[in-house]
DNA sequence: TATTGTTATACTCTATAACTATA
DNA sequence: TATAGTTATAGAGTATAACAATA
């Protein structure tokens, strides 16, 4: 039978507390740097997702956006509108369409990717010693 | 003229990256936390907003959620629908509504934030004495 | 007249079902 | 016959514009 997993230590629960608190409320600015760029968070999602060089079928990309393969259709084609991702045949099988990501889709993923980076002013108002502690410790998590 | 902030210290970087690396690592967590309960993300971020005691005035509500005041009007009806928001006519200007949450909205609304509170397990397998650490130093944050 | 919220309308995003082309 | 992707269609969410009630 299905069971609920055993309470975590207090400060687990502490220290994922207050990250959370930290990254939910730098949400605004994430959403900022979409708007400015006039992204949806659906373009982001796919943005994160292709690659420059291993193309994805539309069915993969809709189990892994958890969407219907019509609606990954539709989202691809917005992108490669956009000029950010391209479709290819498969090579070995022709009712297979690869999307990658093209040139310009990387430069605004990375770009994208450096703002989100960008630390908020609350966690550069740490000191160097307690922000070194804080990134030694994170380091490693899912080691 | 609108300059570039400058550059964090390196320290600050490292450790705001690998924060933000563990939400988006945790995102699909929170996403099934709504979807097992038929909630959209409007309806998750309207019971973070509103209040059981303190009712707020539809424009209000449109100005921070980023929306236009005719879809505010949209998003409570729902959330109404539901029985999680109540709207109430403004004692002095009655041209005013007042959104309020009720007890049935702040119950899952807490269900919620204690499920989104639950550390992911790559937090978890840290030790306890890093988890104080890094509880210790980021109760610091916005203080 | 100005403001608050709603309603009318149109556009975007989404899923379901039907379709095309390959296998 | 089965599968990958698309297209047709309909429903949900969104903004703009017009409206009703109140200030």
């Amino acid at each position: 039978m299905p069971r609920k997993k055993s309470s975590p230590p207090p400060e687990a629960a502490a220290a994922w507390r207050l990250m959370f608190e930290v990254l939910m409320s730098s949400g605004h600015r994430r959403t900022a740097s979409l708007v400015r760029r006039g992204l949806t968070p659906n373009d982001a999602r796919a943005l994160w997702t292709l690659d420059v060089d291993d193309g994805r079928p539309i069915g993969d990309l809709a189990r892994e956006w958890g969407c219907d393969p019509s609606n990954a259709t539709f989202i691809v084609g917005r992108l490669e509108k956009s000029g950010f991702a391209r479709r290819a045949s498969h090579a070995d099988d022709k009712r297979v369409k690869l999307v990658f990501l093209t040139k310009s889709g990387a430069a605004v993923r990375d770009e994208l990717r450096d703002e989100y980076h960008e630390p908020p002013d609350e966690i550069r108002a740490l000191t160097r010693k307690d922000l070194a502690t804080l990134a030694r410790i994170l380091a490693k998590v899912g080691k």
